[in-house]
DNA sequence: AGCGGTCAAGTTGAT
DNA sequence: ATCAACTTGACCGCT
């Protein structure tokens, strides 16, 4: 059975997830902005059980949960633990009912840091800051029975050897928590499922497999080579990324994501698979549901 | 109330 | 040297 995946936001529905600026915020006394993340937080739990209230209304089984689901959280000057909200231990229990509901109705549910997320960088502040917030984003996965914190490679510097390297070093200084639910994907420019394979064999990490992303940075793999190795990373239900290029594979600049997915794109040898396939379309939503109904028709 | 400029963060490669 | 790309739309502060 295939399982689709929502990317963190909605084109249709009206549910939404608040942000704040560290600008505006750091201009208020600090109890006030405690006050207002805290409010942001407690909008954004009861936003994220909508979501997954709507996405098994709508047989989505996967939802991504947005990097900035507790605003600014290790920002450095703004940034908060729970203990200081005013609300914190509410904000957390209705995460954990959001969690209570995922599981009862066998939604998986997962995260994607941003691309400032870089464990290998020659910076050591980047690295200490990348750590910061995989272990937010470890906290919360902890209260919603999240399973997968996916990451890209990071950076290449010049030497993808060395620095795959210093990536697996970077893992070492994970709390168990955010090491275990750890992945990493192919990217389009730099790390190849080729690159990637040795390191999630040698330090048991799964590989998300993009297959978007392979088709734009190539490495010698065909996509059923690829889907073979990525599966076998995999010691659970594993997870994978599909998107169409937005002005087609001739486009000038196929990596860019279209709105909707091309069922051409869907590789045929995924079709009789256990996986999860997260849509990585503008079209959120529509997206998921236009691909299921294709995917139904065949 | 409506509008436009601005948002924490890194790295790469196209122009 | 700058800029867009990586889920981008929401927020803020001015009129």
């Amino acid at each position: 059975m295939i399982r689709l995946g929502l990317c963190c936001t909605f084109r249709d529905e009206p549910i939404k997830f608040r942000v704040a600026t560290a600008a505006s915020l750091g201009k208020l006394p600090r109890p006030e902005a405690l006050t207002k993340l805290s409010a942001l937080g407690m909008a954004n739990a009861d936003a994220l059980l909508a979501a997954l209230r709507f996405c098994h209304a709508n047989g989505i089984g996967c939802f991504r949960v947005n990097s900035q689901i507790l605003p600014l959280r290790t920002h450095p000057t703004v940034g908060y633990s729970m203990d200081e909200l005013p609300s914190g231990a509410e904000v957390v229990r209705r995460f954990e009912e959001a969690g209570a509901f995922a599981r009862e109705h066998g939604l998986r549910t997962c995260f994607h840091p941003d691309q400032f997320v870089v464990l290998n960088s020659r910076r050591p502040d980047v690295v200490e800051a990348s750590i910061r917030e995989l272990e937010y984003q470890a906290e919360v996965a902890e209260w919603i029975g999240a399973d997968v914190i996916n990451v890209h490679g990071g950076g290449a510097f010049g030497d993808k050897k060395a620095s795959l390297d210093e990536f697996a070093r970077a893992l070492d200084r994970l709390s168990p928590g955010a090491r275990g639910r750890l992945t990493v994907e192919n990217d389009d420019r730099t790390y190849a499922p080729a690159d990637l394979l040795p390191i999630c064999h040698s330090a048991g990490i799964p590989l998300v497999y993009d297959a978007h992303h392979h088709r734009c940075n190539p490495d010698g793999l065909t996509v059923e080579e690829a889907t073979g190795r990525a599966i076998a990373t995999w010691d659970r239900e594993p997870l994978f990324h599909l998107s169409s290029p937005i002005e087609g594979w001739d486009g000038p600049r196929p990596e860019r994501h279209h709105d909707f997915i091309d069922l051409g794109d869907f590789p045929d040898c995924w079709r009789a698979l256990d996986l999860t396939v997260e849509v990585e379309a503008k079209a959120k939503e529509a997206a998921v549901l236009r691909l299921k109904e294709a995917l139904l028709r065949r």
